[in-house]
DNA sequence: TTGTACGCGTTATCAC
DNA sequence: GTGATAACGCGTACAA
């Protein structure tokens, strides 16, 4: 920029305040300042420019597993909202590991992001007391973090899942199997309270065996379910906490030689971009991903706009039961 | 960390030296600093720092649809082995509009990213001009940018559709749809290629009409799929040129009321993480993806290191036919 | 081993 | 409308 000053025999103020529009600058210096710019093919320095001004204009976003299509989902959104206001994205994915999560929420404050939105694998203490020092605007998104007094944008776990599993037992089903995600994430402790919240409505007693882990991903989907079929009183339908176990689930029930809907009923969370590719089509509790993603933009976009020391707000947004054709009516005995 | 440096009784060198481990620090201002540091809760400006250093440790890494399983995947792997050695990622997606694309290219250098990882989303005259303008070290992988001379990291796309139009010849086949990629990309030229290469080596007449545009999106399939399904005489068998089109395909398939491999064979360009919720299961070209990954950020961390004016290095990867169940032979008439 | 002083490229403030 | 100059916070010669 000084080179361009010099080129142009003008002050550096000049050439900052043109390329910047805040002073109205002469036609003919303006002129004269273009054509040594084009000359020298200067640029402007966006780290001196970050510097003076104190912002990036980039914002970090962890999700705890991008290769699952609901945080793909979250991902594209919000990337989308954000630079549409001229917001960078800086991304990372834990993997649903708490360690690794850590490390890249440190990466991400070390580049200095104006502010963070998070969907945390899980709450390791360190996380909690970690994000409470942070203090930069931050929206923890789909799970919550407890005792962290941030904007948050949930699902109403708890309510769907109880919509789901009451509807199972309307079919008909008192044995259900629950394949559910880690525990020390609030989505899988939330999701269960609401299977369990169902059976005691109507009275089905709740049985410790037919609670799986299935640690959120596919492969422990696939275990749980076994665990599931294998019992010498088989559950006649189950319930999988997240797609990514459904996934595994399905693929259990085919190898155990069963079919859905016919031998068991399967419900589950999350629909999928493509559902009508999953045979049978499956009953599901869909998310409006699209939705969450704007929420969380808009709610940190609010801070990062001054709004700094309002209380922080906690949206929670209600998922939908879709029924398909993956769960059977069963025949009263 | 003036402030540091006061409370500490040292100059800021000092706490320089001791927190970049340049030159050793007595302990007892190691303490004294240590203890400053912490009572003031310090952190370093990671901005001015990049100023000095005139690099952000961050790289961009932009993709045509990030939505697409294929580029989640290239993604994550990129951001994985990137972050492993200390560089943070900028992600954006073009959602396979090449003015989006030139816009978010902007946005990241913008923020000064030190390097560039790029998936075009199709070669406007502006891309190729603008990105031969960029003086930092970059990357282009998946569809090539032609006449650009930078490193890049490709699939053998001509060879591999070549490979699977071949098996369907082989089949019996000799009426072979051919979904295709917007032949503004590099991959939608090379895969179209193939598939002429095929027919050509089988001395199977090339018909136009055979050949439908998918627009690599999965609404683009289910239309050109339809529009290959409703011709008097239907083809046997169908090619499509990319994931999302071929559950575009598969679904105009399902609403003709026909059936795969029954009455249409389909063979398809990329595999799916969860091929097996597929029914029938696909027989389809699948990429390493990972590998894909990995060699593009290698190739980029290489030249970050210094390797400034080597020649660009093009690395063309194989991809692989997987034969499952969606393939029928043709009883020979 | 430690301290001083300068420069990185901008922008904002104030004089002119 | 324009120019001089002081920060922004850090790293690093160079001097002590």
């Amino acid at each position: 920029m000084l080179d361009v000053a010099r080129t142009a025999q003008v002050s550096v103020a000049t050439v900052s305040a043109l390329i910047n529009g805040t002073t109205r600058v002469s036609p003919a210096l303006t002129q004269r300042i273009e054509a040594a710019i084009s000359a020298i093919g200067y640029e402007r320095n966006a780290i001196a420019r970050s510097l003076k001004l104190g912002a990036t204009n980039t914002i970090g976003l962890m999700v705890s597993d991008i290769r699952n299509p609901f945080f793909t989902d979250i991902v594209a959104t919000i990337q989308y909202a954000l630079n549409r206001v001229g917001y960078a994205v800086m991304v990372c994915s834990s993997d649903e590991n708490t360690e690794l999560q850590d490390m890249q929420i440190k990466l991400l404050l070390d580049r200095a992001v104006d502010g963070l939105i998070i969907a945390p694998a899980g709450e390791d203490v360190m996380l909690k007391d970690f994000l409470a020092s942070v203090r930069r605007p931050m929206v923890i998104v789909d799970r919550t973090c407890e005792g962290l007094d941030v904007d948050t944008v949930t699902l109403d776990n708890r309510k769907a899942v109880l919509d789901a599993t009451s509807y199972l037992i309307g079919l008909g089903h008192r044995r259900i199997g629950y394949i559910a995600g880690p525990l020390i994430t609030s989505t899988g402790r939330d999701r269960l309270a609401g299977y369990r919240d169902a059976l005691a409505a109507a009275e089905v007693p709740y049985v410790d065996e037919l609670v799986q882990d299935g640690d959120s991903r596919e492969a422990g989907g696939y275990r749980a379910a076994m665990q599931l079929l294998t019992q010498r009183d088989r559950p006649s339908a189950i319930f999988s906490a997240n797609n990514l176990m459904t996934i595994g689930a399905m693929r259990a029930i085919r190898d155990a030689g069963l079919s859905c809907p016919d031998d068991i009923s399967v419900a589950c969370f999350d629909d999928f971009p493509w559902a009508d590719v999953f045979r049978p089509h499956l009953t599901t509790i869909a998310q409006p991903v699209q939705a969450i993603g704007e929420y969380a933009a808009n709610l940190l976009l609010d801070r990062l706009s001054g709004k700094a020391d309002e209380a922080p707000r906690r949206l929670v947004i209600q998922g939908r039961l879709i029924v398909r054709e993956s769960c059977r009516a069963l025949a009263r005995p």
